[in-house]
DNA sequence: GATGAATGAGGATTCATTCAT
DNA sequence: AATGAATGAATCCTCATTCAT
């Protein structure tokens, strides 16, 4: 449970993140947006690290992602592959979400190991999750490929994300989608049966 | 061509990025490394940005000269796929130019308009050239779902490139290179067949 | 209210303009001279172009000083005058702060357009207070013509120190105030006499 | 007589100056803005400072300002006054002169002292001329006080014009003119002749 | 608990001038 | 005569962190 305090500064910290980016987020300009003084930030804060660090903790805790597919009852195929294609298009549209998501991933990648720890851990997580699905849906073996498809499909996920907030606008929406939705109804079929024909090398 | 000058320049920069990451290439410090003074610098580039991008692209553009290399002479198939394959390795390996794609990408979405620009003209460039491969290697019909096709491949490529700067390590490099080459290979071909019996909706 | 800050950092300001010039007069230097660290002196202002503007209001201040005494009571025109013309002379005087107007008049004209009005306001402001004063110690009746002779007045008077800043010593001090004198004891009245004869044309 | 190089240079200067200010006016621009390079200045003048000397020197050389007045024949009173009525109206639609003028007058006040003693000679003698143009039009004694009265004038002109360049827009150009019509046909022959009644004191 | 003034090292950038070619 | 690459000290400004009140 997080004191009001601490509350305060990680929602200032978070709107300021999203607006400015982790560069533009200085100390003075978190305290300024939750109201409190500079010094007041160093009561519940050792660093500026340790801010982002929650909120990095809180918000990627939030996001769900695709994940949130529940595996509880047995639904079917379409059922599933439905459930998965609205919630890319869902995730597509957090346009706040994505970019704190960016900016943070960025912040770790830039050298911050615990930012990085924290990351790994959530990919690591998500992809199980989709792996799991994966298996469901396409009644797939578990094993090191079907996770290998769930990296690739997150890795995809994450680059159109990140084509999306830099509006490329290489094609229409339209057509991103229909890709996505043979990928889903056939192409990781098509995948999963012939893979596991072929021996591992 | 690039100038003498210009070239020490970027090549320090790779060099200072690789050892201290982006937050430690200080415009000093890559002048020391170049061998220069901080103000001859400023003779060839206009900012520290204009330094940092130049090394992106440089470094990126590789898929620019696999495309032209491919396209040049009438391949077979099998070599074309193997080209793009290696490609994709040489690009997960340029960790100075992946870093600088993601900080600047990050400064783009900030409001840097100029930037913004830039990447939107090079995601097209860099898809069209993609697509382009795709349709020469699987003997597809150019239209709007091969460009979708190459935007999701561009950006599993990207999404990859960043689970590896973060080294997420979900999966071993050898599985996630056994469905890249599943793609290639055979996936693709099989999409491309298909697709264009299906009707435009 | 200036605070104790702002007091230090512009008395710090205004001496090391008369001792080095303005050109002389950096943030180091002016923080040096006020004791505080380089740092501190952006606690209080936003910019050295802040400072310096800060300096320059105060001091050219002495006007608003010098229009609101003479107008709180009714007093003599004798008494009136006499305050004009010392007012002037403590102008002629304010060498820091003389240089400061044409710098920063300098900084206007060159396209700052925040200082561009700030400019345009002080000399409303001023005129108009002169134009008050004119009012009250002549009996004149406000109207285009008062305020012509003001803004003639404020012209004649900056155009005056800057022949003081340039040393063009082109007769004695003791002669220009004479003239001064009598435009301010008779000058002035005779032309406020004479004009409300003449109709507007 | 002054050579090619010099007069290029000297012209590509004074167009920086009076568009980019003193401030703006480096040594690269006014080589790219003279078409050359930036050691070729240095065969032409030994420092930046000398070529602001000799801008002044020709700049101010040209501005006769309400001096051009020829004194040869005796022109009656009324043309007189027309004529430096109309001078003053043209020099305050000069905005490039007057930009450069009030620039190089700027720089000199920054300590320059080369150029404060040329601006110096240059007020001398424009007062000098002042001066006679005044004697012979209202047929005042030559003294100290006709000096002093031409000394303001000039002032009044300065401040003038230095209000037009910032815009301040006080009061209408009608009646700024009226108040100066008044000055030159009747204040100065009011003055004129009330002074030489008073003793020198 | 809370404030906000103060620190000071470190950042990018500018520019008159020099000099080998 | 002419070039333009190179110099490097100096500029303004930023910001995480501290600490007396």
């Amino acid at each position: 449970m997080k004191s009001d305090g601490k509350m305060k500064i990680l929602e200032a910290a978070r709107a300021i993140i999203i607006e400015h980016g982790i560069q533009g987020a200085t100390i003075r300009g978190i305290a300024q947006q939750a109201g409190v003084s500079t010094g007041a930030i160093y009561h519940y804060y050792d660093s500026k690290e340790a801010i982002l660090y929650d909120v990095m903790d809180e918000g990627l805790s939030e996001i769900k992602r695709i994940a949130t597919i529940s595996l509880e009852d047995k639904k079917r195929f379409q059922e599933i592959i439905q459930e998965i294609f609205d919630g890319m298009q869902e995730r597509f549209k957090k346009d706040a979400e994505n970019r704190l998501q960016f900016y943070l991933a960025h912040e770790a990648m830039l050298g911050n190991e615990e930012l990085k720890h924290k990351f790994k851990e959530k990919y690591q997580d998500w992809i199980n999750r989709l792996e799991a699905i994966f298996v469901q849906a396409y009644d797939a073996k578990s094993g090191p490929l079907t996770r290998a498809v769930a990296t690739w499909t997150m890795a995809a996920i994450d680059g159109m994300v990140l084509q999306i907030l830099l509006h490329t606008d290489t094609v229409e929406l339209k057509h991103i989608n229909q890709v996505l939705e043979f990928l889903l109804s056939e192409g990781f079929s098509h995948f999963f049966k012939v893979i596991h024909e072929v021996p591992d090398k």
